[in-house]
RNA sequence: GGAGUGGUAGUUCAGUUGGUUAGAAUGCUGCCCUGUCACGGCAGAGGUCGCGGGUUCGAGUCCCGUCCACUCCGCCA
């Protein structure tokens, strides 16, 4: 049906007879002459229909945007002044000696060109919206990355192995989606929120290096970067500990990158510690194209009139942070309202900030509503600190750690990205020496940072007791850009740590044995020490391509409330159906 | 569960202090046009102003409720 595609037409095919299928584009109709762009996935072709040839012309007045057309044809040079240098095939074009309808199309609902159509209309109709050259780059590049990926795993000897989709339920983490079981009514599977369980247990299989591009669940709100289902790269190796684990994901990123969007990543990747990174950023996934820093200054406010800076100096939990904007003095007093506006969100009661009109005066070339609070060897080692020159502003945050965290870490992406501060390149991290745990203060217990299988720095069960929250896990994330890439663990492969976690977690001995038993009673059966790692595969090439969203890099993604325009999915089941599966709805009339 | 922004022609948007016939661009249809490539010219069609209620002589505009989309908080071990 087709010799060539559209996208590959150049000046070595000229004089050559060729038969193109795809979409027209477009159409110009001159009167005595019409030019179609035929597009289909490699590019666009100018096809060229004269009043000589009056049948096929008579057709190709006739189509239109959209129309699935194959066309026969001469490929010739382009007349002088003519050749479209914005085109890939623009030095060539073909005369066209026959076309036929291959099928008519309604006018699209909207312009494969406009670049500002609302989400919904575009996911209503995705299989046109799909047809957009950017949308299939991404479509491609997607491709192109899972390959390089598997690939490489493949070469370094991990097996891809698949794990259930229909399995049991997680009492900890996100909410699961749920299946009934028709076989047992009124039980119920769950979909994986990861295989993790499942990657573990190979291991205990002696598959020794397992990989596996899977789909995950989780039935959480979204957001931008969050899909309630999503597709990880997820890995796991016997006999290796993090550093070996980290440095085999280094290499891969560092080839996956360069071989498909042709970027080198700095070798070896920095590496952060979790404190470190909390310390100076305010998250533990700090984008590191952001110049701008925190400056700890909780010590110099610990005796300060002003309460607002002198009580969370003094809690145990408490932060007095200052973040120093270059060049800040420029900002608006609108400006810094929204801003203040705007670390509310995270929960901070305010935003006090001080200008700094000359860094030589000390005082008196400094302005704020707050500096009669602070005493003039305060203000010297503060302007030290944060190294403030003049024309520069200086925010702070008082407050819980948590909530100086948050908002000055929001904070600081929100003015980057205000003041265009971001630098363009490529900054992955590896943050390390993670908590095991933090304190859950709502329930009186401790949570896993990672998971309940990460293992613990130390060996010995009693130690991790001893003082839960000082223990440090051997977890890793990596971080690109500030988004968190994906993370894992080295894991606890003796039954005695994997009791001792679950039992500080709060779990009963006997909670455990029900949710959990397989995994201990194969941890007794001879477990290798393992670890592994798992990453976001959208986030991923959401990043690569630039995309603002997540659902810019899926063939067919949900909406923000988890809806399908497209299918009209989740949609009521049959009366029938939820008979068989046992299930009465607690609102009857939500059927078919 | 919460905050914000938006919903008006197929699409993207404008619509003043509530006031006569709701506009623009683009797309679409027809006619004209032999070198365009976002072709051009002329003419034309196209609207439950998201939905429901209320205030008013009168509502796209004000109020209440509701639905949808997006961004964010919570949530996402």
């Amino acid at each position: 049906m087709r010799s060539h595609y559209c996208g590959q037409l150049n000046t070595s095919l000229l004089d050559q007879k060729v038969e193109l299928c795809g979409w027209v584009h477009r159409r110009r109709d001159h009167g005595g002459v019409i030019f179609i762009d035929l597009r289909d996935r490699a590019g666009l072709a100018q096809i060229v229909f004269d009043p000589d040839r009056p049948e096929p012309f008579s057709i190709a007045d006739t189509v239109r945007n959209e129309y699935v057309v194959r066309i026969t044809g001469q490929v010739r040079h382009r007349p002088e002044g003519t050749v479209n240098r914005d085109l890939a095939t623009g030095e060539v074009e073909v005369l066209g000696h026959s076309i036929e309808i291959l099928n008519r199309a309604k006018t699209p609902p909207f312009q494969l060109d406009d670049e500002n159509v609302a989400d919904d209309t575009r996911l209503r109709y995705r299989y046109i919206d799909l047809r957009r050259p950017q949308m299939q780059d991404n479509i491609r590049l997607r491709a192109r990355v899972a390959k390089i990926l598997r690939n490489f795993l493949d070469d370094h000897g991990f097996l891809e192995i698949e794990t259930p989709m229909l399995t049991k339920a997680t009492p900890e983490g996100a909410r699961d989606y749920l299946v009934p079981s028709r076989t047992h009514p009124g039980a119920f599977f769950a979909l994986p929120q990861s295989p993790q369980l499942f990657k573990q247990l190979l291991m205990m299989s002696g598959m020794d290096r397992y990989y596996q591009i899977v789909r995950c669940f989780r039935d959480e709100d979204l957001r931008a970067d969050r899909q309630p289902e999503f597709t990880q790269l997820d890995i796991e190796t016997s006999f290796m500990d993090e550093k070996q684990i980290t440095a085999i994901m280094e290499e891969m990123f560092i080839k996956l990158f360069k071989d498909a969007i042709n970027v080198n990543l700095p070798s070896p990747v920095p590496r952060m510690t979790y404190a470190d990174a909390v310390h100076r950023f305010g998250t533990d996934h700090p984008d590191l194209c952001n110049p701008l820093e925190l400056t700890e200054v909780s010590d110099l406010m610990k005796q300060v009139e002003f309460k607002v800076f002198s009580g969370p100096a003094n809690m145990t939990n408490g932060r007095v942070a200052a973040m120093r904007v270059p060049k800040g003095g420029e900002l608006t007093r609108k400006q810094i309202d929204d801003y203040t506006a705007y670390v509310a969100n995270f929960g901070a009661k305010g935003l006090a900030y001080i200008k700094v009109n000359d860094a030589g005066k000390g005082r008196e070339g400094l302005q704020s509503p707050i500096l009669k609070f602070l005493p003039d060897e305060v203000i010297a080692e503060l302007l030290k600190r944060s190294r403030a020159e003049t024309g520069d502003l200086i925010f702070f945050g008082a407050d819980k750690a948590k909530i100086v965290n948050d908002s000055l870490g929001a904070l600081r992406n929100q003015i980057a990205s205000d003041l265009t501060l971001l630098t363009s390149q490529w900054q992955p991290v590896w943050i390390t020496d993670f908590p095991m745990f933090e304190y859950n203060e709502e329930e009186r217990r401790w949570d896993s940072l990672h998971h309940p299988f990460t293992a613990p720095r130390v060996t010995d069960p009693a130690e991790v007791e001893a003082d839960p929250g000082k223990c440090l896990s051997r977890a890793y994330d990596l971080v690109l850009n500030g988004t968190e890439l994906g993370g894992g663990s080295v894991r606890i492969h003796t039954p005695e740590m994997q009791r001792t976690v679950l039992r500080l977690l709060g779990m009963g001995a006997e909670e455990a044995e029900e949710k959990f038993g397989f995994l201990i009673n194969a941890l007794d059966y001879g477990c290798p020490p393992h670890g592994g790692i798992a990453f976001g595969l959208d986030r991923m090439i959401m990043l690569m391509s630039g995309a603002p969203s997540i659902r810019d890099v899926i063939a067919f993604p949900k909406t923000q409330t988890a809806n399908c325009p497209l299918t009209s999915a989740p949609a009521p089941a049959s009366l029938k159906q939820l008979r068989e599966l046992g299930i009465r709805l607690a609102k009857p009339g939500k059927t078919e």
